[in-house]
DNA sequence: CCTACCGATCGGTAGG
DNA sequence: CCTACCGATCGGTAGG
């Protein structure tokens, strides 16, 4: 008989070990072990241990979209809308440190299919960011740069986040996003 | 009897598939396979699979240092020698784009002794950007904030090269290092 | 560099 | 949720 509750205990127990160890590394005997059950008995939870990492890749894309989508929806100026969005991307990273790490590094794990449907979610999040940059260049509040590198770059600095953060440290999921959309805008020189 | 140049070809297998499918996910067959030999074989060439991840993880902590080392002992005035320290460091890794995501990312799967050695190298690599960048601050050529944040979060962001950089593409290493060293510095903001 | 082989472990299924 | 078990595969060694 399967316990409520013990589903949300077996992907507690993936997100940290995926994270850590990564997926490959990471076997269904270990996360049973957590847990406190026998590895066949995972199966009786969950469809297998790939079903695992995709239901908590989607989870992540989720999260991103979500904060993000209806700041860009929004009728603030470029600027406003591009530093609202790093802040609060970098602070959904720090706030879903796990998730966000096996989002970016384990989701190559994926079959095929969901690979593709990875990389199709991914870009057209990216595409949130490429619109913004490419008007506030327009509107000449940007440096003129190819918005397509820009966005990439930009996205790829902030995600670098997920490898350094601890939430034992000092900083906060909000003082870090502002840390990164200050520094991202601005730039180091004064 | 070993060939000549046999080991390299593994090492040169190695990186190209602890690079993609990474270090868990790759056997020792693999590699094997990749060079036209038996996995068994391998065994006459190198130590052990560990080891093949020890040494290329050397070989990019090696390539960062020689890069940038001499740099930071330049006379050069501190945004200088910061700019070009980015621009090295992203040129390093677009140059060394397989061996830089191992050294990034699959480093964690060493014993610990020498997972201990690679931050030991890291926390010293860093410390060069540290030092620079609390000296621009000293020198208030740099924005003045957090040294130890700034220095985080510039070399993650960095870092962020090898997650999309692909030599195919129309960017080269130079003009890459170029634009990263450019928009850390003066931001996105113009 | 090969064949043959080792003990250990993998993801997953059968059948309660 | 368990025991028992499956075929496949792992990193590595022996002995040429």
């Amino acid at each position: 008989m399967s316990t409520p509750g013990k589903k949300e205990q077996i992907y507690a127990a993936a997100r940290a070990l995926f994270s850590t160890r990564g997926y490959a590394a990471t076997t269904v005997r270990d996360i049973a072990k957590e847990v406190g059950i026998r590895g066949a008995s995972v199966y009786a939870h969950v469809d297998g241990k790939e079903r695992i990492l995709w239901d908590l890749v989607i989870e992540a894309a989720d999260a991103f979209r979500d904060a993000v989508r209806p700041i860009m929806a929004s009728p603030l100026a470029p600027d406003e809308k591009l530093r609202l969005a790093m802040a609060e991307h970098v602070t959904v990273i720090a706030r879903n440190i796990e998730t966000s790490t096996i989002y970016f590094h384990e989701w190559q794990h994926l079959s095929p299919a969901r690979k593709r449907a990875v990389r199709d979610r991914r870009d057209t999040y990216e595409q949130l960011f490429r619109a913004v940059i490419a008007e506030g260049m327009k509107k000449r509040v940007f440096a003129k740069r190819d918005p397509r590198h820009v966005s990439i770059v930009l996205l790829s600095s902030l995600n670098g986040v997920s490898t350094w953060f601890r939430p034992s440290g000092p900083l906060s999921p909000e003082s870090l996003g502002a840390l990164y959309a200050d520094l991202l805008l601005k730039g180091i020189l004064r």
